[in-house]
DNA sequence: TGGCATAAAATTGTATGCGATCCGCGGTTC
DNA sequence: GAACCGCGGATCGCATACAATTTTATGCCA
């Protein structure tokens, strides 16, 4: 059996991420503490790393808030994303084994038929996941720890499930056409290849969101502030 | 006015760093806190923090103990490093204002200063700190906050003081050289020119490190096993 | 002596109580 | 009418008490 703290940790990061606790909103621990079941002890020691990880903001005496980000940031949170993930692309190209390429092509083809059954919410949530274990076979093979620990806290990262959807059934088939050409680079180990690729899979991403962004501006949201979301439900 | 938890992470952090609390050493939250004359809980969250931040490692039930690193682990740092840092210097090509290149300008001179009263311990700590407000600068001018974050928390890193001193006086006026051709990059804002110099830099630097580690082998140190210190302590 | 079960001690995990701080709300003053 | 002040409730920070778990000590037997 696993700690309270621990579970107060996983239950208020799953609700940061479904959304059911938006950007801003104000977490009080004695709130939490009924909700979840435990007191407030483990759900404070939750609430301390989830502030140290950037999901959450604690102003001493003040509270914790769900972390919100900025246009500028959501910019920054992306050229990141670009340099480590395209750094991941080329380290594993030269690293990654036969059958990991082969469990990519696999996930590939899974995601591809996706596309069959597309506007339901389910099969984006599915392409989400999928495309999930794709990246993380990169990362993984990339075989730097310390590469993947950045990685993940950077991405796991502000995106709404709206913005998600705004992936048009072009823009997946594109998105696709990229992991195929990634599977294609590593298995002739062509570095240079693979991190061009990334790069352009994760610009086309950025500005699919940007375009999202200019959509949904207006809307009953706070102006350009934006909830977080697990890697798992990032875009493909 | 701070709190007894911010306090209490300060002052861990501070005898980790200066080495008092040596890498592997097992951290009693009894012993802390009369330690540090506050009470366990403030002393749970400071080590929960620092748990998220790398500084030491938490097992359930099982007490935290003061992080380590690998021979692998460390090579895994500085590659990160120099990923980071050459970024850093790239987009800080294009954004540095004058006047922070001047402020380089001086520290360098200050630096170069140093040389003359060379193996003394302060001015060892002295460039190290004037080294670290160098670094600094090229961070701000790069204007994106999320990657000082994690450079931050890559670099704040495994470096035993002995390590810095192993730098020669050949090796730190080539560091030091390494300097003013980043200050020139600058000045003609060529993004390129600096990325390379600061690859050199750091690669020189790892280098330096490992060659460090290899005569300090078999000393009372266990195996390739070294504790952390404040990026304040790193190398030029 | 060495292995093993069991008990006692040490240590961590969780709950709770109390004092301190912050925030909203009237009331007052200019 | 707006700015300031003080008060009470709500919430947080910290200390402490208790429960759960791990570690160490002990005694037994092969």
């Amino acid at each position: 059996m696993s700690t309270a703290s621990h579970r107060a940790y996983e239950e208020i990061r799953r609700r940061i991420s479904s959304g059911e606790y938006h950007a801003g909103l104000r977490l009080r621990e004695e709130e939490l503490s009924s909700a979840i079941g435990v007191s407030r002890t483990p759900i404070r020691e939750a609430l301390r790393r989830l502030d140290a990880e950037g999901v959450v903001v604690n102003v001493p005496n003040r509270g914790a808030h769900v972390a919100s980000w900025s246009d500028s940031e959501l910019t920054d949170i992306f050229e990141m994303r670009a340099l480590l993930e395209c750094y991941a692309a080329k380290r594993a190209s030269t690293r990654m084994p036969a059958t990991s390429i082969d469990e990519m092509a696999t996930l590939a083809n899974s995601m591809d038929e996706c596309l069959e059954s597309l506007p339901a919410d389910e099969t984006y949530a599915r392409i989400a996941e999928l495309n999930n274990q794709f990246h993380q076979l990169i990362m993984v093979a990339a075989g730097s720890p310390l590469l993947r620990t950045l990685t993940t806290a950077t991405v796991q990262v502000p995106l709404v499930h709206r913005t998600f959807q705004r992936y048009s059934r072009r823009g997946l088939e594109r998105s696709f056409a990229h992991h195929r050409e990634l599977i294609e680079a590593f298995r002739v180990k062509d570095g240079v290849w693979a991190e061009s690729v990334m790069r352009s899979h994760i610009l086309a991403a950025r500005h699919i969101f940007d375009a999202a962004l200019v959509e949904t501006a207006g809307s009953d949201a706070p102006d350009s502030v934006y909830t977080s979301l697990d890697y798992a439900h990032g875009m493909p």
